[in-house]
DNA sequence: TTAAATTAGATTGTGCACAATTTAATTGTG
DNA sequence: CACAATTAAATTGTGCACAATCTAATTTAA
């Protein structure tokens, strides 16, 4: 790697993050979901009715992400999104039946990339409190969210 | 965190890549750049000529991405492009005095970031390594380039 | 040596990310 | 109550990523 950057957390965050996206998204195409799609699923329980807020809150992303990518999900049958009666700003997103489906299809998916990474146990646990610490230096607001 | 994404790394992976390029984003704003012109502008060498084909080997990127920010590097003055004499399929890259004179100044960019992430000098290590061994595993064609 | 194969870069199309703005609904306050 | 402030989601605009295609230049091989 070049000089400047061969030392630069950053870059090999940035590098790794888009290269394990990459797979996901090609094991991900079968099932008509990209890599935002499978985690949006992945967030939502089965029985659950959900905010578009709440779910960038689990996300990290907001409705200028999420909106287009549920709309998706709706076309493609895995979600239903409805206005709450509550509250008529809120949409209420949740699950359809082949999204309650597709989602337990999808830990497959995870351990298969998670098999080409072969990375070792200890390593996995290090990287994960590792960038678990960072995300809540980053973000002190949001420590609650990962259970710290 | 919600329950099916807190165990998995690809999401953190994900979620601390995007925080931390955000924060270098906001800093890089007053030099005119972005991320993506910020990395390519740190792995071209003050007094090199270099391909946007190695300049993509180097970052991980290809021409659809590159060419675009190549140019918009040139308009802001930053680097030349410029037809190889020796195969015209070839853009020779090379930074200019103000390409030269803005990369002294990023160092220290990315030190304020680093700061604000607040991790130890032991997980910092830790950190690369791992991130290093999972770019190993992923991408093997790419081995040497990582210095391994 | 020229036609086929390869290569470099550019272009096109899709899908995020995210800031900023907009719209509509709800809440808070005098 | 009325109206200002706040809030949720959608929309708009910019900038990547990356696959796929295209074009032009170069290399290979019959």
């Amino acid at each position: 790697m070049p000089n400047h950057l061969d030392n630069q957390l950053c870059f090999l965050l940035y590098a790794t993050s888009k290269e394990i996206i990459r797979q996901y998204t090609m094991l991900l195409k079968p099932y008509d979901l990209t890599y935002t799609g499978y985690i949006a699923i992945l967030a939502i329980e089965d029985d659950e009715q959900i905010t578009v807020k709440e779910l960038g809150q689990r996300l990290f992303l907001d409705s200028g992400t999420l909106t287009p990518v549920l709309k998706k999900l709706e076309v493609t049958g895995y979600v239903r999104r409805e206005r709450s009666k509550d509250d008529e700003r809120q949409m209420q997103i949740y699950l359809t039946k082949a999204g309650i489906e597709v989602r337990q299809k999808l830990p497959e998916v995870s351990r298969q990339v998670m098999k080409q990474t072969n990375i070792s146990e200890q390593q996995y646990v290090q990287l994960k409190n590792a960038l678990q610490d960072i995300l809540l230096n980053d973000l002190p607001i949001k420590d609650e969210k990962l259970g710290k």
